[in-house]
DNA sequence: GCGAAGAATTGCCGCCATGTCAACAAAAAG
DNA sequence: CTTTTTGTTGACATGGCGGCAATTCTTCGC
């Protein structure tokens, strides 16, 4: 079995790299590779242009922080953190609006993790705590995830209320609406008395990162109100972050 | 400025197979980077040699699950998501204990992002927020991971109290006693007022992954008191997963 | 501020590692 | 069971690669 050696190397390198604690000079890979700096510097500059790793101002390399985001399909914490800073004015602006609470998640294994909100002024308003965690086929926040994001369909769909859609069909059909509409729904289906919609957000790449959404009541949210709500979500945004994927 | 080819090729095949859901075939990496089959068995073998990827049952291809291990500088939300609920039972034995509330915080960039929290009953009480972000240089969580974890010290430590250590030679040595301690502490530096200890939580390669720490009001947490609850706080911890890293 | 030492970059050249092709083997599909 | 598709392997040609040396840049000591 023949290995290409140039890719052994540059994959040693970036190996080396990942076990040392801080950025490492071009020498100190080329004395721990064995080779010669001219070869260190063009594989660490090869590294770089593929985005694997990173050349710091003090001419020193890392590898690259998307390293792992790119091998798990995941965002670091850092990109998580700035959205949620990005996105704080719109969700401030969305209760203005809408008069209805606001939440921000990101996609956690099977669930989304609620990393932050605004109030609702309102006596009568829904609230789910930053931290807490939901389901993805039940909550408009997941829907948006399995709708436009790297989410997968779990293997068991629990009814929460009696309207949560538990089959397979059933939820297919559902995030083939959401897709075509632009924003998901969550008609009672997590909780009883309690209406949402969501909208993705994406990042430079086109990557999913983030779940945007409004809750309201179902005694105020009526049918028509719920597909202005979606709208409303659906034009939301001005994070400075893009909106959609790029083409 | 001249790349290597056959380096970039597969790191090419690495970002490809890591952008798609499953497993992937070698044709379909032979025709996505569009070279020979045969040059993409090489590259595919290459890669698996090397620990980058694997090939599972079905003669198909994915990146190591160490992948992100191998090159990360920071953990996957499914396990910052599973430290935290891992732990919540210690929150709550640390406030039954204690009386003051307890928090739970990762680390993210230059700040530490707390992820939970259980409150104090009593009605004079500390109450940083979840999702709230705070220095490092002038809280306990940000200075476990300052001594116990893989953050650095950043370029500036603005003072937030008089009593914030401001020069890198005093944060230097405060965090050396923090090591010797194995607790950290914040005394009224980051907000008048407020004093806290805290200590790290390793995950299972002995990475620090998250810090847990307990706060109170001055008024209550005498200096004896504060060394008191350091002690508890570092022998706290039956969340299942280890306290110390592993020799 | 300056000179020396160390680190990094760049151009060049020889050669062997690599890419392709074709034949063959194995697995999947009908 | 047969056909098609996918994967493997050996051979060959060549251009990409590795090392060397010169040059440039940065850091360090005085």
């Amino acid at each position: 079995m023949r290995l290409l050696q140039s890719l052994s190397r540059g994959l040693e390198a970036l190996t080396y790299m990942s076990a040392q604690p801080g950025p490492v000079r071009l020498t100190d890979v080329a004395e721990a590779l064995g080779v010669d700096k001219s070869n260190a510097a063009h594989l660490l500059k090869t590294l770089v242009a593929m985005g694997y790793a990173v050349q710091d101002d003090s001419r020193r390399y890392r590898p690259s922080d998307k390293l792992a985001a790119r091998a798990r399909t995941e965002h670091t914490l850092e990109e998580i953190v700035a959205v949620k800073e990005a996105w704080r004015a719109t969700l401030e602006a969305l209760v203005a609006e809408t008069g209805e609470c606001a939440h921000l998640a990101v996609l956690v294994g099977p669930r989304v993790w609620y990393i932050d909100k605004v109030d609702s002024p309102l006596p009568l308003k829904v609230d789910h705590p930053i931290g807490a965690l939901s389901p993805l086929h039940c909550t408009a926040l997941g829907k948006a995830f399995l709708s436009f994001g790297a989410a997968q369909l779990p293997e068991e769909q629990p009814a929460f209320t009696p309207r949560t859609l538990t089959t397979r069909r059933a939820l297919t059909e559902e995030l083939e609406r959401t897709r075509a509409r632009g924003y998901s729904i969550d008609d009672e289906e997590f909780a009883p008395g309690i209406r949402c919609v969501a909208r993705p957000i994406y990042d430079a790449d086109g990557a999913m990162i983030a779940a945007i959404g409004v809750s309201g009541p179902s005694v105020r949210v009526t049918d028509a109100r719920l597909h202005e709500l979606g709208r409303i979500v659906a034009a939301a945004g001005e994070g400075g972050l893009q909106k959609e994927p790029p083409q």
